[in-house]
DNA sequence: TTTCAGTCTGTGAACGTTCACAGATGTTTC
DNA sequence: GAAACATCTGTGAACGTTCACAGACTGAAA
């Protein structure tokens, strides 16, 4: 709180510059027609008054605020120990960054976080939405279609494919090459470890995996988790017990993985002796633990710059986008 | 894009309610003096005709934006990997979010990066600016000083302890604890592992290991990594060829140790029983390490919470405000 | 020469609030 | 019963932009 010399204006560049306030502002909004004698002097008058736009005004009369929010849905608080939320929005913010609007953080984990969003995007303090980690079913993407506000998410909304573009990385081809993987690895008895299923990434791993396996992937095979790491634990204890014969597991993410390589250990199973396990994502911790996991890398920075250029595009009135899915690749380790 | 009925006005709830815009401006940012009659009549219109502020009006006029900057310096992309800045981002979200103040994140990882946030805040854009894991000797923070702005850091900066405020876990403290817990168990030969030294906890949690240690902390058992999982690595290779003696130790973060434990499993050393390995942060990974790293808890969240008070407290005019240091818990488990 | 289109510039009005002020009413104090 | 004060309300002006319009100037086409 110091230096009380008021902010310079538009009128002050304008009067430096010999020009009128309009002319400035063309230059700012980089208008057509503006001479280049005009032009050069009023860039050397916004250079010599320290001059920066206030957006407050701009908005006021434009409509628009020049920031989008990104709105994480987080049931459980635990998703957050996720790394994958750090790519997000470190390359989100970077992108937007470059296009000048900025990015504001909304947590949505319970209903009062979700009217507060809801809220706030009705009230058109902001020009697009970018989901992350919505589920199916959430009452903020119903309220969001009332709502004349760009949105799009990162990874699909089920039951909203439609209606909200999202980018996403291939999570069934990511699943069959793991799956294919271990076949050709000579595993005979192969369980999975889903997501939860009313989550794109909890489904689409799941049919990839039934893809490859078809009658094989009994259910007896197929167990639930929630992403977390205690939840991959005890997913897998619950898959020892009733199928002690199984010789490999894919687990459908690293936190989860890591979870289930205790349990293995627990039970005294041999990784990957005893049973291969294959994770998914790529993230951090596929690297802490014994031994390494061999997983599968989702191109999240590549996810985040789409989802990104498709809300500029809607935002900039496009209409009728194309969901973008982009190809994953499987990254061998010492776990399989 | 739909719905084209234009928003409501704080005119339209005057009308509606019969009263004047003085008189809603007046309920909206609950003044005194307004009759219990006129105070209900302005909330139903409000409900009725679904009225939402436009900030960026108010903005206008008040100076004042209702937003922070949360930014976060990231000299190596790799930082990102700790989970940290999750919790950080998700508690300020909240709080600030109580608060109706809004929260946009900007990275500071190059100078591009440190221009744009500097012309930022320069520009009024924000009512204050939260910094996080910020390095000594910043050009960010020495602009800073020199913005009317409000600034506080989570963790100290360096060399401007006594300019901006900050909230931290006690580091040099738990420093302390971890490594009075290691002498305890009879380990004679310490050793430690720092953060880079231009950090906060870089610098105090090898004060803190001095501090127990004295004469015993010889330059032979230091070395320093650079937070991530292969400095940890390379970090405890090197201790264990110039020190081969050690039987414990202090890893500066829980990131670092997870790379600590692959170098001595590399070198045949187990753990705990040849050498004891702390921690520090009690993060996520502190879990999937194999065996689980007995580390020291920060109070993260409480950290946050005391930051954004500091934040609120100096938007609202306060000055001269003590640091706030949050005392840490030992985690024992069993790589110790 | 006149007309026309294109280029460039300045100006008034508007965007939706808050704030300071002035005025009206009611209530206490001497 | 007047003066002083507290409570409550309405109004004009201001915040700093953009936008639509009008007008001036240019050069080319008729």
């Amino acid at each position: 709180m110091r230096s009380m010399a008021k902010r310079p204006t538009i009128h002050d560049v304008a009067a430096v510059a010999g020009v009128s306030r309009g002319t400035v502002s063309r230059v700012l909004n980089d208008d057509r027609y503006v001479s280049p004698a005009a032009h050069a002097a009023v860039k050397r008058a916004i250079a010599e008054t320290g001059y920066v736009l206030n957006r407050a005004a701009r908005s006021l009369v434009t409509q628009r605020t020049g920031s989008v929010v990104m709105v994480l849905s987080e049931p459980q608080e635990k998703l957050f120990e996720d790394p994958t939320y750090s790519v997000l929005l470190r390359t989100a913010t970077r992108r937007l960054a470059e296009r000048d609007v900025s990015l504001v953080m909304m947590i949505a984990g319970n209903d009062g976080d979700r009217d507060r969003v809801i809220r706030y995007l009705r009230g058109g303090h902001a020009d697009g939405a970018f989901l992350v980690s919505t589920h199916a079913g959430d009452r903020l993407v119903d309220a969001l279609v009332d709502i004349p506000v760009a949105a799009v998410a990162q990874g699909a909304v089920i039951g909203r494919e439609n209606v909200i573009p999202y980018a996403a990385a291939d999570d069934r081809e990511g699943a069959r090459q793991m799956t294919r993987y271990l076949v050709e690895r000579g595993r005979k008895r192969i369980a999975t470890i889903t997501g939860p299923l009313d989550t794109p990434g909890g489904a689409l791993r799941l049919e990839g995996f039934a893809d490859v396996l078809g009658r094989k992937a009994s259910r007896r095979l197929i167990e639930h988790g929630d992403y977390t790491q205690l939840g991959g634990e005890s997913a897998m204890a619950r898959l020892l017990e009733r199928a002690p014969d199984i010789d490999a597991v894919f687990v459908a993410s690293d936190l989860m993985a890591a979870g289930a390589l205790s349990a293995l250990r627990a039970a005294g199973r041999r990784v990957p002796e005893d049973v291969a396990v294959g994770g998914f994502d790529d993230s951090a911790v596929a690297l802490t633990t014994h031994p390494p996991l061999t997983t599968v890398r989702q191109p999240l920075e590549r996810v985040a710059e789409e989802t990104v250029r498709l809300l500029l595009a809607l935002i900039d009135g496009a209409e009728h986008l194309e969901p973008v899915i982009l190809p994953t690749t499987l990254i061998v380790r010492e776990s399989t």
